[in-house]
DNA sequence: GAGTTACGTCAATGTCTGTAACAAATTAGC
DNA sequence: GCTAATTTGTTACAGACATTGACGTAACTC
């Protein structure tokens, strides 16, 4: 009656010696302090882990004498005897750095433990690929300075890239942006030390994730950008594809003999909820739809360029956006049949935008997933909105500490 | 510059003792002996696990005492001294129970350790499901015996079914069965003992997968039978979903607006694809399209109709058929743009007329996947064709003593 | 002060590792 | 044909390490 779990792969392809044991239970024990909604007691920890008090005494001290954790004020358990001492992540110590790198705008993010948001900051956008790198670089020098000033140390850095990547490193085409084979990672090595860099839409998702867990392990976030991608979550982990290439929702076939889109196919969802489409609809838009953004604040020109039109009863803008919820719902019925997932976030523009694409979204949705009928989807706007791909960056670079925080303990 | 994995599930969620330590080496020393192309070595173990040999030695002998490997002729290896001993997988031991349920036939099928089949049998399709089920159960029961007569031991039975499944166990619905809300599982549980009942298209994706380890470890399988499936294949390990209902790929639509589908939808892949449709397309034919087979051999009677019809100069079914392999093609760059595979498969009837669909699915892939320009898709018929679904069936029964030999060790 | 709960400490147990030495099976050379 | 060298596999034993289980201590309520 399990769910089955089937694989060639095997589940772990190295040895395990009696070191590797209490790597493994510590990691187990900081992921459960992690996951925890609040401050958790030793003895919680042995019940929740399995393993045995005297164990989880080590471990601790372990995590403490690392600053991975911190004691809390005790906490009354409701009945008499000693309280439990709360344990919970510490606001100090490793931190991950996030950047990503918007039509509109360049942005740094740093991310504690904790998940808190301890640094954001944005800029406009060169037009240059080198120099909008050099940009972020200092940005990212910035914000591990700001970092430091509150005993935070930066021990990752990813940046958000609006395309397919390669090799973690190398942004394949990101047309957005006029990008073609940018070896982003090469260029901000020198400055950042090690960088990833990953598809935009993808972290947006986990950023998504993150700031909700528990509550989501399932869903597709769309990430309404010029480019309009999907970052899918299964089981709380990023659906990556055999080459990280996943979630090119912008060129999916919605009408397949329809209209051509500069891919060079025809019927594609962007052609129809692309925002410059959306925006194009109405004459009285003479938005110049990407141009950098100059304050200091994330501008999203075109999202508040609709909004407004709408807003001041510009017909035809409205019946751009709801081909566009149409097409999107459309296009995301596809992706549910296909992979499965219960809910459907708007992300990007798209949560700006949500209450005139809701509607379309759902109703297709609705009518084209085989299993709606008994098991809808649920679909809203994305909570973090634009800002979830640098949060997610940064969420993703501090994670590889909080799944293994031997790798911090090793070199503290 | 590694690939980064991201999650909140944690890596393992259970404590490790010493006692599970030696599990792992275990099964870990196992997976090899799996993986291996040819019998391996002790020596040969050492060197892959990273465990010395004293450690293997105790291992393969744990592994022998337990009847789930043998040693074979001694092997040259080229030098002097001793030579070397090969370990294989035995022919005798645990086997896994297929069962599968199609339109046309009733099929079961019996696997062993080394993934050979050693039991293949067919049988009409009784049209009630009770009749259906228990005719099954009956072949399974069969199967057992001639399994046992080979000195195998059925360990776990796994059925597979066209249409959804929820808890392993109940087909929601398979509208080519006319099913709806059948518990499957409960109604072979007495005469078989433990069933997983899955979805057939991710079955066959799963013996496709098996049947061609290591070399395929990203693809789809499109299963074409008359409900049009994708089993999605990704590093190895089949692509679930939230609940269990990924694959649906016959109600992705291809046309938004085209013509109305029997699921209430309009424009959907089926409605093109779908063998009824195809075989519909030349007034020459007046097959019942899903009539039961009578022998004891596999029928794909409507696919062997098509075949038939094309034979014989045909030009509307030609014509039926291009426009199926176009649709197909346009639907499989959705599955494409949105997971990222490298390889599609056309599995179960379209294996058999891949000749005439093949070139629409690549012209289409070509155009409309974004990342097909620097890394083209690679189309082929899947070698096992209808038969997938059973045999994957059978092997992800098996597969999970491959995968954790200790649970065969425990009870033997 | 008694009772209760939380947490720390210590010897005992079990597992793998490493380094041996040893036995077995074959080839190469005289 | 016999011996030496070579490679493979087994056995033995000390050492390291982590978990366990039992016992002892700390802190708080009634």
């Amino acid at each position: 009656m399990t769910r089955p779990v089937h694989r060639v792969a095997p589940a772990t392809d190295t040895p395990v010696r009696q070191e590797s044991l209490r790597a493994h239970n510590l990691s187990l024990t900081f992921r459960q302090i992690v996951g925890a909604p609040a401050p958790i007691s030793r003895i919680e920890l042995a019940v929740a882990t399995g393993l045995t008090r005297p164990t989880i005494t080590r471990i601790v001290d372990e995590l403490l004498a690392g600053g991975l954790i911190v004691e809390a004020a005790p906490s009354r358990s409701g009945n008499s005897g000693r309280p439990r001492v709360g344990l919970s992540l510490a606001p100090t110590g490793p931190a991950g750095l996030g950047l990503d790198i918007r039509v509109d705008a360049l942005s740094a993010c740093v991310v504690d433990l904790t998940g808190t948001v301890r640094h954001l900051a944005f800029a406009a956008r060169p037009p240059a690929a080198a120099d909008a790198l050099a940009r972020l670089a200092e940005m990212g020098r910035a914000a591990m300075a700001a970092a430091a000033a509150e005993d935070l140390t930066v021990v990752g850095t990813t940046l958000a890239a609006p395309g397919p990547v390669e090799n973690a490193s190398v942004v394949r085409f990101a047309p957005v942006l006029g990008w073609r084979d940018v070896d982003a990672g090469a260029a901000l090595r020198p400055a950042l030390g090690e960088v990833t860099v990953d598809h935009d839409a993808g972290l947006a998702a986990l950023g998504e994730l993150y700031a909700s867990a528990p509550a989501l392990r399932n869903f597709v976030c769309v990430s309404g950008e010029f480019d309009i991608g999907a970052g899918i979550v299964l089981e709380g982990s990023l659906l990556r594809g055999a080459r990280g290439w996943s979630g090119s929702l912008g060129h999916v076939a919605v009408t397949a003999d329809g209209p051509e889109c500069a891919c060079g196919a025809t019927g594609c969802l962007q052609h129809y909820a692309g925002l410059q489409q959306i925006l194009g609809a109405s004459p009285a838009s003479a938005a110049p739809a990407g141009g950098p953004a100059t304050a200091s604040v994330p501008v999203l020109a075109p999202a508040v360029a609709i909004d407004t039109l709408v807003s001041s009863g510009d017909t035809a803008t409205l019946a751009a956006l709801e081909r566009a919820g149409t097409a999107l719902g459309v296009a995301l019925s596809a992706l549910v049949n296909i992979i499965d997932v219960d809910t459907v976030l708007l992300g990007g523009s798209y949560s700006l935008l949500a209450s005139w694409l809701i509607e379309g979204v759902e109703r297709e949705l609705n009518r084209r997933v085989l299993t709606a009928s008994w098991a809808p989807v649920s679909v809203r706007p994305a909570p973090l909105g634009p800002d979830a791909a640098v949060i997610g960056a940064a969420l993703s670079a501090i994670d590889r500490v909080r799944q293994d925080p031997n790798s911090w303990l090793a070199r503290a």
